[in-house]
RNA sequence: GGACAGGUGGCAGAGUGGUUGAAUGCACCGGUCUUGAAAACCGGCGUGGGUGAAAGCCCACCGUGGGUUCGAAUCCCACCCUGUCCGCCA
């Protein structure tokens, strides 16, 4: 959602924005949407003042006796409402015009964010850990997890493409993930712990900006509502509505969930194994916060991600997103991607974005400056700290032996009842 | 799922269909008093939008959406939510 004060102010500047994302200029139709709607809204406003006055002068006509004026008045607002609903009507339809044009356009990027139609223009920022060194041939985890308790048949047989049903060391493993990805965020990182709904109503998946647009990404219940894609629609969500004390400010919350996604726009992509499910686990992080500390919540908030992969002893690298591969929600987005030997690449373990105002607007979420009359909307910011699912993929791959067993770092031997490595069955 | 009760400003809590955007109390802000504070007293104090250089003026909002009416916080309908009791249930 945007602000259409702002457009008007500066639409060139807006116009400009949107291009770098790739979208067309649309300023000129938003401002003219928004002078027809003013010029409506005045002559509704009018009318309804004309009416408003006429019926209290009746009142007051009433109250002495004087039905003569009361009736001949009564006759005048007969006549404006032959008019007003349907200014009514059109300013509701006008209104509901603009508001889904400004709800549908991507967030404008920050000045830093590099230009680029998709990942090949994003930035490596920074590297961090040596790639192992194998003296054997190093496995896909596809390869290698079947035997380790990674079982994609069964999931496939009971729930089909794209779930996994996992087993014995392998099922503990990715509880130990988890457990201890959230324990350090909720622990050193002094993100507030959180347990929140798995189903959401529409206005949440709409703050958040995952509706109306990327509806089809969803899984929806038969009730109407739908699974959350992430935890960052519950996290954010939970300011909805609210005008917040700047001290209360920021708010951290972190959260371990099952995420769900329909993975629609992704046939024939990561297939196989583990990388690309229906159904994953994740811990996430949310921040709320004035505008003016959003960058550092930002660096903050990407420096608790790496903290995981540094205790796991897992190499990766830190990329600044373009404006072509940034989320529609997102001003600006660093990536972490894991090191993964078997497929000899780096790959996306976690998203770390400001939002800006963007999402706050949608939520009507808003803080009172110390001591100030006014409200402003909140900056928000999410990022995975990390993905359960591909940190274990990330875990195997990495520490996988010429025997076929993995060493389990040892930031999760407290976590694992005295298994230290995975051994094939 | 069934039966009741209810949803009003930051909170509590009034509100015969007609100057009610809304009494009152608390909280909060400014002032008087005080060495300072408290108490007391005086004044201010919702959100969003339109218009205007500004002061101001105007519109909307009493859970949400419809309806009745010249006029709705107040009457009617639907939905949502909360509470209590009953049933079922991890």
């Amino acid at each position: 959602m945007h602000d259409i004060r702002q457009i008007r102010e500066n639409p060139a500047d807006f116009d400009a924005g949107l291009a770098r994302r790739g979208v067309a200029p649309a300023s000129a139709q938003i401002l003219a949407l928004d002078e027809q709607k003013r010029g409506v809204s005045t002559r509704m406003q009018e009318a309804q003042s004309r009416r408003n006055e006429a019926s209290k002068a009746i009142g007051q006509a009433m109250g002495k006796g004087d039905t003569d004026t009361a009736e001949a008045l009564k006759a005048e607002v007969a006549e404006l409402k032959q008019t007003l609903p349907a200014l009514e009507e059109e300013e509701r339809v006008l209104s509901q015009q603009l508001d889904g044009v400004l709800a549908a356009l991507p967030n404008i990027p920050l000045s830093e964010v590099p230009e680029g139609a998709d990942e090949d223009a994003n930035v490596e920022v920074s590297r961090w850990g040596d790639q192992p060194a194998f003296d054997f041939e190093p496995k896909e985890h596809a390869d290698l997890g079947p035997a380790l308790g990674l079982d994609f048949e069964t999931g496939a047989a009971i729930s089909g493409a794209r779930f996994t049903f996992l087993r014995g060391s392998m099922a503990r493993l990715h509880r130990a993930l988890g457990q201890f990805m959230l324990d350090r965020q909720s622990g050193e990182n002094g993100y507030t712990e959180c347990n929140p709904p798995l189903l959401v109503r529409d206005e949440a998946v709409y703050g958040t900006g995952q509706l109306p647009k990327f509806a089809e990404d969803l899984f929806q219940t038969t009730d109407g509502r739908w699974l959350i894609p992430t935890a960052e629609v519950s996290l954010t969500n939970a300011v909805r509505e609210q005008i917040l004390d700047e001290a209360a400010l920021p708010v951290r919350m972190t959260a371990l969930t099952p995420c769900f996604r329909s993975e629609a726009g992704a046939a024939g992509k990561d297939t196989r194994g583990f990388i690309r499910q229906h159904q994953f686990e994740k811990v996430e992080l949310v921040a709320v916060c004035k505008p003016e500390d959003a960058e550092a919540e930002h660096e903050r908030m990407v420096a608790a991600a790496e903290g995981i992969l540094q205790a796991l002893e897992l190499p990766y690298r830190k990329m600044l997103l373009c404006t072509g591969d940034m989320g529609a929600t997102a001003r600006k987005t660093f990536d972490l991607e894991v090191w993964l030997p078997g497929q000899g690449a780096y790959r996306e373990i976690s998203s770390i974005s400001q939002c800006g105002d963007y999402q706050a607007r949608r939520m009507n979420a808003r803080y009172r400056p110390e001591g100030e009359k006014r409200t402003a909307f909140v900056h928000t910011l999410n990022g995975s700290g990390l993905a359960v699912g591909r940190t274990l993929v990330a875990v195997l791959e990495n520490g996988q032996q010429a025997d076929g067993s993995v060493a389990i770092p040892a930031a999760l031997h407290p976590y694992m009842g005295g298994v230290t490595k995975l051994e094939p069955a």
